[in-house]
DNA sequence: ATGTGATCATGG
DNA sequence: CCATGATCACAT
């Protein structure tokens, strides 16, 4: 009985291990962002607009997650990433998700297997939530979270896409890149704003300047893990 | 400047 | 209308 009725809390460590991370997840559907924050003694912002990673992070807060930004996953013992991910009133994804940086030097030999893309993407805690920008963010509610593994067809597209745009940023070919290539995956500028500056390979083979890069998960990808997953649940 | 957490805002 | 390109905050 308490087991069902058990409010979240925010814990004082890392999940020991992958079922006490689901459980602290699903512990978490429902809850509107408000209330959470509140029992944190999080203010709650009344727009995103500058405070864009808010959410996320407090639900990082709630999950034991491990703050700061390293470049791993958030979960590096369970070997888990966490995502979350706004959807509108039919679970449909609102946003494209974040993968990872993308390096643009010293990928000459670099396999889809030791990408950085696969890495951070070989086990995913989807956290949904309320993204729908006519709710305000305290109002806002968490759905049900699930862990995901990309199955082999979703792998071979991810693979693809990865090949695809790794290939191009080695011939130099970065500038001609957008996001409108790749099926699952995409690159997009990941910086402070449009000035910011990289190295990267030019196309003569010599050494450029250009906008830091990052690879986002498209939507019509994440919508069909999402659509899975409430399939499955049912 | 690089990396994390992402959403914003406007051109196509 | 909505995805692309741009941007915001903060830690290291």
């Amino acid at each position: 009985m308490s087991d069902y009725l058990q409010l979240p809390q925010v814990p004082s460590h890392p999940p020991a291990d992958e079922q006490q991370l689901l459980t602290r997840a699903r512990a978490l559907a429902g809850m509107p962002l408000g209330w959470l924050a509140e029992q944190a003694g999080w203010v709650t912002p009344d727009t995103l607009s500058r405070a864009k990673g808010w959410s996320g992070q407090l639900i990082e807060l709630y999950l034991g997650a491990s703050a700061g930004s390293r470049p791993e996953q958030d979960f590096p013992e369970l070997g888990i990433e966490l995502k979350t991910i706004p959807v509108n009133s039919s679970g449909t994804p609102l946003e494209t998700t974040y993968v990872c940086i993308a390096p643009l030097l010293g990928l000459n030999g670099v396999s889809w297997q030791q990408s950085n893309v696969r890495n951070k993407l070989q086990k995913v805690l989807w956290v949904p939530l309320d993204g729908r920008r006519e709710v305000k963010p305290a109002d806002r509610c968490i759905g049900m979270p699930f862990l995901w593994q990309p199955a082999a067809d979703e792998d071979a597209l991810l693979r693809a896409d990865w090949e695809e745009i790794t290939e191009r940023i080695i011939l130099g070919q970065i500038q001609q890149i957008t996001a409108r290539h790749g099926q699952a995956l995409q690159l997009r500028p990941k910086a402070a704003n449009s000035k910011a500056l990289t190295a990267a390979i030019g196309p003569e083979g010599d050494t450029i300047q250009t906008l830091p890069r990052g690879y986002y998960l498209k939507t019509d990808f994440t919508a069909r893990i999402l659509q899975r997953a409430l399939q499955n649940s049912w």
